[in-house]
RNA sequence: UCGGAAAGCCGGAUGGCCGCGCGUCUUCCUUGCGAAGGCGGGAGGAAAGUCCGGGCUUCACGGAAACACGGCGCCGGCUAACGGCCGGGCAGGGCGACCUGACGGAAAGUGCUGCAGAGAUUUAAACCGCCGAUGGCCUUUAAGGCACAGGCAAGGCUGAGAAGGUGCGGUAAGAGCGCACCGCGUCGCUGGCAACAGGGACGGCAAUGGUAAACCCCGCCGGAAGCAAGACCAAAUAGGCGUCCCGCAUGGUGUUUUUCCGCACCGGGGCGCGGGUAGGUUGCUAGAGGUCUGCGGUAACGCAGAUCCCAGAUGAAUGGCUGUCCCCGACAGAACCCGGCUUACAGGCCUUCUGGCUUU
RNA sequence: CGGGAUGUAGCGCAGCCUGGUAGCGCGCCUCGUUCGGGACGAGGAGGGCGGAGGGUCGAAUCCUCUCACCCCGA
């Protein structure tokens, strides 16, 4: 998880915008763009659009990010920027089916890893306990 | 028991596993940095709107005052300060507990007061009206008639507003014309620190309409901007300064009255310095601080003692999954920090008071 | 986070300071012109001051609160 920064800079995020590949789900969109020095960062975006109060913005902002630490460490391939945006649905959407959505998205922009390891057996731990 | 009023408080609770970021301690290490582990703490009553008041910082500035502009505005107190709070007065509302109030000055001056209406602030006005005592005309014994001269501001009408109100007297009809009470004004008296209240004498009211959230007058307050303030470190690139070396063919500028000669600068490279951008560090949380107790004060609040350390992020920390319980969870997220105001808000707790009904 | 401005017919704007009638251009409708349309000419309608409260006799205008949108400071 050391590998993993984050984007932090605007102009970051407008070269993984300008220069990437973009899929659109229902409750997430996601940027991929080659990282620059190899390494593989990740940066999330949640605009006044989606609601007005910084509280919804927060919970989405902390949904998305819990979302970025299970599922792209676990599956996604590295030396690679990623961005995640939230949408309206990202507040209700069971977590469940948001770790498929973004796989979904990772396989739809390529950069899915060969093998992938499991998110899912973590769950089914996580119930069975 | 059913309504109502006021003041205060709470804002789901408690666990498990995996994570986030802050402080601190220990250990390891290549000792700049980082890693692992332990411990502690981790959003609100409004964190919001940014409407006021301060602290803090930079800029400006002899101290200061005045003009302009802006804000505030019954009186007294509290406070670091306030447009806040507490207490009191006055006015309005409510059966009441209580609530509400931009609440100085219209007798310093200027402006505005559309339409309607006879008339809207110089002396206000005669449309419908009332009277016609006095004078005039007609009839005529007298009485009476006409409504010409005129008198009137009581009634109607218009309007948001017609300029003291009610009653009695008075009169031709009327009128503060006279009187009583109320209102208003002036001057004493009494109570109160004061706002103001009570009562007295005088005035006789076209004195003094309304509007100051129109200009304004009076009193008080205010230098400006804001942590993206400010301070420090500082890459690349370009330019600046100093110094050394190389070059100085031609040309330009300065020195010179002019010409020639000479000197300095304008070129390139090295080193150093300073400003400064990206970026980073800091400001950054111990404070007009919280809790408890005692004392003073009607209260806001103050004083004393004890005790506690209680978010400090910077693409921005509270998340993911899940167990149990209940009334099934509203409004909503710190960003330099405090004191207020305003706005949003499910539900619940407690205290005091008030009105109705019933029972004793 | 801080600072500043704007909300008026379907669209773009004036009026607000100094309160009483909401107006202009484009658009829309009808008629004329034309074989028909456009352009042009004549006539007309529609309804609008972001929302709530206040003071005023009376508010688009004055005051307070609130909502939306935009701009500036990296």
């Amino acid at each position: 998880m050391k590998k993993w920064g984050r984007l932090k800079k605007r102009s970051d995020f407008l070269r993984v915008q300008r220069e990437g590949k973009k899929w659109v789900s229902k409750s997430l969109i996601l940027q991929a763009a080659p990282g620059t020095e190899g390494t593989s960062r990740f940066g999330l975006t949640v605009t006044k659009k989606i609601d007005k109060r910084a509280v919804i913005r927060n919970r989405i902002r902390r949904r998305l990010r819990a979302l970025a630490y299970d599922v792209l460490t676990e599956k996604a391939l590295h030396g690679t920027d990623y961005v995640l945006i939230g949408r309206q649905d990202t507040l209700d959407k069971s977590y469940d089916e948001m770790c498929k959505e973004l796989a979904w998205c990772l396989k739809r922009l390529e950069c899915l890893k060969p093998f992938p390891t499991s998110c899912k057996k973590r769950e089914a731990g996580h119930v069975s306990q």
